[in-house]
RNA sequence: GGCGCCGUGGCCGAGUGGCUAGGCAGGGGCCUGCAAAGCCCCCUACUCCGGUUCGAAUCCGGACGGCGCCUCCA
């Protein structure tokens, strides 16, 4: 089977190929600069950079687009409300935005152009849509007339009298537009005290383009007319993307982002995130209170990305554990094969275990793969990895250590491969790396007191140090080849 | 009000019309000075009520519950 992904433009499961062979093109709506990201849109990140990871995996060049927020509605308020420039409010929340980005280990972006950059592609795209006779102006205001675009909420099977009915429309009585389904392209004028803020001059005199286009203009300029994989919060599909698209292909009669693939939101606790419910967490306060990345990391991509997934405490607790149990086998595979050289020797079982090793990683990856191209099933990409390290642990018991070189052999390049995708295998070596260079010394120190104390046969001693040690997150385990040390599991 | 998603064992979370993932936690065992790690075994579920079917947790209908969207929230 070949990769199949849930497409939202059409409500069904299809296969996916991409427009030019060997390259995927794809834009993700990427985040507005008015405050730190919180948790839940690292969810969508962090799925949309599964995604990605897994394009590569399956031999594709990436070339990804995420757009930057830069002005609207909330970055101008703050701005005015605090008297400053646009840049003020959101170079700051940029960069920490990148560095939650680097934190979780997400691969970067080709291309991440922030929209007040591109305002002139933007008022281009506009002139478009004006020859194509689907905008008109109204009071210095460019709007996109949608019953004059029959292919109008295509995306989402919309029903064309619905929206006049909508309770919420009426909010909207600030703009003076022909239908009240119709949407802004440019919003002219010096509305309100946003004038020194962020203004532009355009054809239609000063003003700022609208929500929608900067995505249609900097999707299409770094991507083209056409691409083949748009991504998002499910939030976004209407209005966002509805318009997006519509904007787009009535500027270009060209079909806009072929696959369309949303992820559900993230619920803490059962609820929807919010600073009243006290149940808001950003990245930075997760790690303040001592959760690792890589748990977060992994707890966000434990649930399929159509699902909402609940998080919870417990659950970056689970993760944490999880994670543990993957980098165990890891670090038992690296330790198992750095004992040998890497050629097995000339007089080798030709029946070797390394051959049921083999096959186990060829069943892994086989399984593997085939959760993944099923619309990214994580689940069961996990259990199939899960099932590795069980078997690959099995095979490891009590194999001789010539034997464990060969299996270790086999199977890290499976364990290497998962982690290219899911990439929290080296988020947590990373934190281990961090971790050990504050306390590796003492910890070796210490260390070196409890085996003596074991070598006098002075167990009370040498637990008393074991104690100590886990105290400070540090889990001792004594092996035949000596103790070893690791961090504990979940912090505390 | 309109549209949609979902309800799985202590927790998280896949999935299929019959062969009953996986992780975490818990219990037992092997191993260990004791642990830890690892392995083996156990705990074997599908909100409720009807219906279809030889057979449904999986299909249909209804109820109850949770969540989302309905013009600038990922």
């Amino acid at each position: 089977m070949s990769l199949r992904f849930y497409n939202t433009l059409g409500r069904k499961v299809e296969a996916f190929e991409s427009l030019e062979p060997g390259i995927v093109r794809m834009y993700t709506c990427g985040p507005t600069v008015y405050d730190r990201a919180h948790i839940g849109n690292f969810r969508a990140f962090v799925w949309e950079d599964l995604l990605r990871r897994y394009l590569e995996w399956k031999g594709w060049e990436v070339v990804q687009v995420m757009n930057i927020t830069d002005v609207d509605d909330r970055t101008i308020r703050a701005a005015v409300n605090q008297g400053v420039p646009l840049e003020e409010i959101t170079r700051p929340v940029e960069a920490s935005f990148f560095e939650d980005w680097e934190t979780l280990g997400l691969e970067s972006v080709e291309h991440t152009p922030r929209a007040t950059e591109h305002v002139e592609s933007m008022i281009e795209l506009v002139r478009r849509l004006e020859e194509s006779e689907v905008a008109y102006s109204r009071e210095g205001s460019i709007y996109f007339a949608v019953d004059r675009f029959p292919g109008y909420g295509r995306l989402i099977d919309l029903d064309p009298g619905s929206l006049k009915a909508g309770t919420r429309v009426e909010g909207d009585e600030e703009y003076s537009k022909d239908d009240p389904r119709d949407f802004v392209l440019w919003k002219g004028g010096a509305r309100e005290s946003e004038s020194n803020v962020a203004v532009w001059d355009s054809p239609w005199g000063p003003g700022r383009p609208g929500w929608h286009l900067e995505c249609s203009a900097m999707a299409m300029e770094y991507l083209g007319e056409s691409f083949d994989i748009h991504t998002g919060g499910v939030d976004n599909i209407f209005p966002h993307h509805v318009n997006e698209m519509a904007q787009s292909e009535a500027a270009t009669g060209r079909p806009f982002a072929r696959f369309w693939l949303h992820a559900a939101h993230l619920l803490v606790d059962g609820r929807k995130m919010s600073k009243s419910l006290g149940n808001f967490h950003t990245l930075a306060s997760l790690q303040e209170s001592g959760y690792r990345p890589s748990s977060i990391r992994y707890l966000l991509l434990s649930g399929h990305h159509r699902q909402q997934l609940n998080f919870t405490l417990e659950g970056l607790e689970q993760a944490a554990r999880s994670v543990g149990r993957l980098r165990e086998f890891e670090r038992r595979l690296e330790a198992s094969e750095g004992g040998f050289a890497s050629e097995p020797p000339a007089d080798a079982d030709p029946v070797a275990p390394a051959d049921a090793a083999g096959e186990l990683a060829d069943k892994w990856r086989s399984s593997f793969e085939s959760a993944l191209d099923d619309d990214l099933n994580v689940a069961d990409a996990l259990a199939a990895t899960f099932e590795l390290v069980r078997e690959g642990n099995a095979m490891l018991d009590g194999a001789p250590d010539r034997e464990a070189a060969a299996i270790a052999r086999a199977l890290r390049p499976a364990i290497a491969s998962f982690d290219r995708v899911f990439g929290v295998l080296a988020l947590r070596a990373r934190e281990e790396g961090a971790a050990s260079a504050e306390l590796s010394e003492w910890v070796e120190a210490r260390l070196r007191a409890r085996t003596e104390a074991r070598a006098r046969r002075q167990f009370d001693e040498a637990d008393r140090i074991r104690d100590e040690i886990l105290a400070r997150g540090v889990a001792i385990e004594d092996t035949p080849d000596g103790p070893r040390w690791r961090l504990a599991s979940t912090v505390d």
